[in-house]
DNA sequence: TGAGGTTACGCCTATCGTAATAATG
DNA sequence: CATTATTACGATAGGCGTAACCTCA
C-alpha cells in the first residue's frame, strides 16, 4: 500500500478509465492497471467494478478512496511544509 | 517521498533516535538512516537535527511530521476501511 | 572505547514500458 | 474492428541487510 497506489486509484476513479487516468499521470496503461489489481489483491477486495466503459468504484472502493484522498492530500502538504521551509533558510537566514 | 519514510520518519522522532526506531520497526539501523536522508536529500531540508544522543526533529520537521502523521493513520483507516469492506462481503452475502 | 549515525555494496523485490492477449460493443 | 483492460516479460530502480567507517563524549 503506497501514495502512488492511492494516486492512480484517485485518478482512475475521476477520470472513470485506466485509459484516461494514464494519460493524466503520463505513464502507460498497464502501470496503473498494475497498481490497481496489486492494491485489490493486498486488500483482497474489489475497488472498481469492471464495465465495458471502464472502471467505477465499489461500494467499498468509494470509502477506501474518501480515506486515500486524505492522505494523499496530507503528503503533498507535508511536501509543500518542507520546501518552503527550504526555502525560508534562504530568503531570512 | 512514500508511506515508509514517513512511518520511518515519525518513528524516529517518537523514539528520539535512530536506534531505537529500527528496534520498534524491526528493520535495520542503516534502513532508517538511508530512509530518512533520502527523505532530507528529496525536500532539499533538514528534517532532523543530529545531536550526540540522537535525532531531534527541526521546526520545519515538527511541522512535516504533523502533516505526515495525518497521512499514515489516514492510510492505516483506508487499509482498515477496505478489509471490514472484504469481510463483510462475507458475513453478510 | 563505547554508543550512536552514516556510507558502501550486493541482493532481491517492485515498478515501469513494450508487446501480446482477452473481452466487449 | 475499435476500444478498453489485463497479462507476459525484460530492464531498471529502490529498499533492505551486512559490513565497514566516522564522530563524539
Amino acid at each position: 500500500m503506497s501514495l502512488r497506489q492511492f494516486e492512480y486509484a484517485l485518478a482512475v476513479a475521476e477520470e472513470g478509465s485506466v485509459t484516461a487516468a494514464a494519460e493524466r499521470l503520463r505513464v502507460a496503461q498497464p502501470s496503473v492497471s498494475q497498481q490497481i489489481r496489486g492494491l485489490e489483491r493486498e486488500l483482497g477486495v474489489e475497488l472498481f467494478a469492471r464495465t465495458p466503459t471502464g472502471l467505477v468504484p465499489t461500494v467499498v472502493g468509494r470509502a477506501f478512496l474518501r480515506e486515500a484522498e486524505v492522505a494523499v492530500s496530507a503528503s503533498r502538504r507535508a511536501r509543500a511544509t518542507a520546501r518552503a521551509g527550504a526555502a525560508a533558510r534562504w530568503t531570512s537566514p
